[in-house]
DNA sequence: GCGACAG
DNA sequence: ATCTTGTCGC
């Protein structure tokens, strides 16, 4: 359980964290090495991982991170239980786009998960999510947007959600998911199960 | 009060 | 996210 007056601070917090969100295009058509990082549970062990992958060749390395977990899953408030143990996991790779599990600014406060890594190591990020947190979807001309108080905070392609977390913009959205869910991605899920039987 | 609710 | 077999559908 975690008390009211915590989590009124760290919405102060996630207030300031999106105040410091830099929304412009980057052009990830230039992107050569991207990473995805994602984490897997076992009771309270967390196992994350942090793959770099060579858009061209697919080849990859990752970096792995094992640590106890005890903030519960709160909606609007994932990064406390999950960033820490992401941050340990990425830190050192190469690449210079990182997508993270969970959503950029389609966010209440405009400060998912995405949001707050991108922050916090200044570095570009985009957030993609297997489902809908907030905002309603709107389509226009072939794309469906998240709108959250008349602003396009993100875009759906398939079943998957693409939002802005920082030094990026929609279009970069866009083009991502275009490509289809990130392959970099379901390799960092697919390493973390494996990791956490060992 | 009721419904919604990333992973 | 996780607990879990087979099964309906593209």
């Amino acid at each position: 359980m975690v008390e009211k007056h915590l989590l009124e601070f760290l919405e102060k917090l996630q207030f300031l964290i999106a105040k410091n969100v830099k929304i412009s295009h980057y052009g990830i058509e230039n992107v050569k090495k991207i990473c995805g990082v994602d984490i897997a549970y076992k009771g309270n062990l967390g196992f994350s991982v942090g793959v770099s992958m060579d858009i061209n060749s697919g080849d990859y390395n990752y970096k792995s991170y094992v640590g106890e977990v005890n903030f519960p899953y709160i909606p609007g408030f994932l990064f406390m239980r999950e960033a820490p143990l992401m941050i340990k996991a990425i830190e050192g790779l190469d690449c210079h786009l990182l997508l993270v599990d969970g959503h950029g600014i389609a966010h209440p406060r405009k400060s998912g998960i995405a949001a707050v890594i991108g922050v916090l190591l200044d570095f570009p990020t985009i957030g993609v999510a297997k489902s809908r947190l907030t905002g309603d979807l709107v389509n226009e001309s072939e794309i469906t947007y998240v709108y959250l108080n008349g602003e396009k905070v993100g875009v759906k392609f398939g079943r998957y959600f693409y939002s802005p977390g920082n030094k990026v913009d929609l279009q970069d959205c866009i083009e991502l998911g275009k490509r289809g869910y990130p392959k970099v991605l379901k390799i960092a899920d697919m390493l973390t199960k494996k990791i956490k039987k060992e």
